[in-house]
DNA sequence: TATGAATGAGGGTTCATTCAT
DNA sequence: CATGAATGAACCCTCATTCAT
């Protein structure tokens, strides 16, 4: 019957909200299985029917979270009429820095988890549009716009890097500035960054 | 008397390296400080007469091995002779980046707990020259070059979280490419940024 | 119905079955009841509509396994034209050694759960022919040789416990000597002990 | 200082003694090692530092308990003037059945405990006299006696085995006879057991 | 100062048992 | 009858911290 997966379904969710919550405030190592299972009010022995140990919950958390945050910019493209390459990846850049400014906590949680390979896979495995990939995505950006870029990873690569790296330090400690002034400093260069790989023939 | 002194001066540089070795191979939540002492062959009651836990051996890690790169970019700077800013500033990532990548385990280290926070308070107080901080050297580079940064602090900020956050991933997964690949990408941007922070008058 | 007892009968045997070999391998305590029905391919709430607990299925194991042995070795007994009485408690004995010599995985379970109190329930118990149990036999045995056996319970009790004991250390440990050893001594022992538990008038 | 190390002693014995009192009650399997440090009034975490697991005390009982046992009954021994060779392997056999009889808590424990394999090590490594075994002292015994055994360790063995496997029934269960009912049985088949076991020339 | 034995809270994990379906 | 998700007590073990020596 529906009713039992669908209870299963609340129970994991349970799990995983508050493993979110408590993960961001102290920390993986500092967050035991009975805080979480205390906190989603279920006994501790219940954790283990769904996760084997609670990386396997910040697995789940990580790959989750990143999808949302690249599906919500995509969408908000979408619904805006940008024609210019450059202005399309800033437009993204700046929705997905507005939508991190606008939930620290889960930037906190992203930034100190997102290594590049986890980044790739969000990137490969979001389905944008049926059956079409955000990397798919992006590549079809830069054609469509009559623009070649040399080597398209690397540019995605370094620019995520930097992105995520000084959000980091500005959205959740205004250091060394705020996120207005970043972001008048960021964006030129993530310009400069896309013209440096496009090719020139 | 300066034995005692220098007693305790060994007692600690024991407690230090020993916590070090063991941070870097099994993380520090997993590294206890039982695990420490015997390592550092002292006994486990003594810890409390140098650190109050665990996390103020870390800092006083991060500072001490974040300083000494820094000195021996530096030092290294001074053996070559550079006369073009850009190129200072090239050479000096150039020489962290290889320090790194010739010392892997303190990259992990090192990248997993720099905060902006720690990495200013290590420029601020590496001393270069007698009572003239890494900040106020950096700032003599520019003015020497007769150069002028509209704002050197945001720009070394930039600077140091690309180059950090690419180079971890690039160093110890190799992902998404080699380093040498990475610098190749690496210093024309870094250029261009330096440019982007030059004022225009 | 019948269908129903017989299904029933079969569930309550894959219960036995797997837990059997459960035990055997690991043993009782660290076989839980969810690897018995996991094992026995039903559901874990299942295993408590057909016993208590698992000593409950472990004594059911031991009756059942032990009533086996003494039917096939008075199978056996009938099968052969035996006529002395010494000869037939040797050929027993030594028709149980060879059983449980080539079942050492019975062995251990047996001899590892086998009191004198299930033994002698084993021996009432065992039905050789219709309403005849194997304690009835063995009396009939001594008395259709002629021979009159002063203490025969007894008798039974030293010669099993004697043999028990030292087939366990001897089969599965071959300590201190090989079971072809054992018996060389065993039997001239026993033919004393019977001859020591017959009436002298 | 000595007083660390006596102290240190006093908590070793009281883990000792806890463990051993509730091994006999509830079996090694049912009792935690939360149990046994709290009737020996210690904190948990102290009994890592003196065993390993609960395994490890009771074969520090077995060997401590065994060995005492046949000290006893050897002392006693020497104390009366025997001459007889059977007689004296009679009087120890009557000796540790008295012991086992007294003290019925430890006849459980060794019953369930002892394998040939660690009373051999008990034999061997019991010191009866400067630098004698327990099992030189029985050779000799018999050489003294101008008697010839033509395989020693499997009398011993044989008689151990019996003597144990009925020893266990009779006094914990009074099954099938009493003690006293027993001896008169045992002595006379122990007797033809050494007979069994002497050369015939 | 330096020691290391002792502590006991708290971690992860298992599992017999219950009960709604 | 049969199921298996849920429970929470109980297990073993680790470890930061204290304190008598």
């Amino acid at each position: 019957m529906g009713k039992v997966e669908e209870n299963k379904r609340k129970k994991k969710d349970a799990i995983v909200n508050s493993a979110f919550a408590l993960f961001i405030d102290h920390g993986i190592k500092d967050t035991s299985i009975a805080d979480i299972m205390k906190k989603a009010e279920l006994a501790k022995g219940t954790f283990y029917l769904y996760f084997k140990d609670k990386y396997e919950v910040r697995d789940y958390l990580v790959r989750k979270k990143a999808a949302q945050l690249f599906e919500n910019a995509i969408v908000a493209l979408k619904e805006n009429n940008i024609t210019e390459f450059d202005d399309k990846i800033i437009f993204i850049v700046d929705n997905l820095l507005d939508q991190l400014n606008n939930n620290k906590i889960l930037l906190k949680f992203i930034s100190k988890n997102l290594s590049w390979g986890i980044l790739r896979h969000s990137i490969e495995n979001t389905t944008v549009n049926e059956g079409e990939s955000a990397a798919d995505y992006i590549e079809q950006l830069a054609k469509s716009s009559g623009r070649h870029i040399r080597n398209l990873e690397m540019m995605v690569f370094m620019i995520a890097e930097l992105v995520n790296s000084t959000a980091h330090s500005v959205i959740l400690y205004k250091q060394p500035v705020e996120l207005s002034e970043l972001k008048k400093e960021l964006y030129p260069l993530i310009i400069n960054m896309v013209h440096s790989f496009e090719e020139t023939c």
